[in-house]
DNA sequence: GCCAACGTTGGC
DNA sequence: GCCAACGTTGGC
């Protein structure tokens, strides 16, 4: 199974508008960028954990965790001309972009931040300090267990 | 709202 | 196929 960090500003979706959708599921569309494109297409898997993480607000963080429910499938929002996220160059033979679908899972007990993530010297090599614009990332598992205890999620490190 | 980083586009 | 120009992202 692999980990992920799906990047989103809430002001257009956040963790409580997942919850709030029917299922707790939502197609995760408008992706337009290829290298997210690819991790979407080619290497996100059913039943993968994905940190959820809320960017462009004053502090950005890690705010929950959800799941795949669905693996990469055609992103058909590029079809409609009507739809922001309508690319002329894709077709229903040559979708270009892909999507899928991530389910509410919960709340970190603490959200963690980017400041506390840039603080802490085992998580220099993630993603989200390196090459900090993708939307979507792989997490390794390392990185992920040390996101957990900061987020108060493994019984006895609560508080730390 | 500024600006750095960086992906994408398009002229040659 | 190089690379300058341009657009977008996202932290601050």
């Amino acid at each position: 199974m692999n980990h992920w960090l799906f990047k989103t500003e809430p002001g257009c979706f956040s963790f409580e508008d997942l919850k709030n959708r029917s299922n707790m599921t939502e197609p995760w569309d408008g992706v337009r960028n290829f290298q997210a494109r690819n991790y979407l297409r080619d290497s996100v898997q059913l039943g993968d954990r994905i940190l959820f993480y809320h960017s462009n607000i004053p502090e950005p963080a890690v705010v929950g965790l959800a799941e795949i429910v669905r693996a990469g499938y055609p992103d058909t929002t590029a079809l409609n001309p009507n739809g922001e996220h309508f690319d002329p160059k894709a077709s229903a033979d040559k979708p270009i972009w892909y999507m899928v679908d991530v389910r509410y899972v919960k709340p970190l007990q603490r959200i963690v931040t980017l400041a506390s993530i840039k603080q802490n010297p085992l998580l220099a090599d993630m993603q989200l300090v390196k090459r900090s614009r993708l939307s979507i990332q792989p997490v390794t598992a390392d990185e992920w267990q040390i996101i957990m205890i900061m987020g108060g999620m493994v019984e006895g490190m609560k508080g730390q």
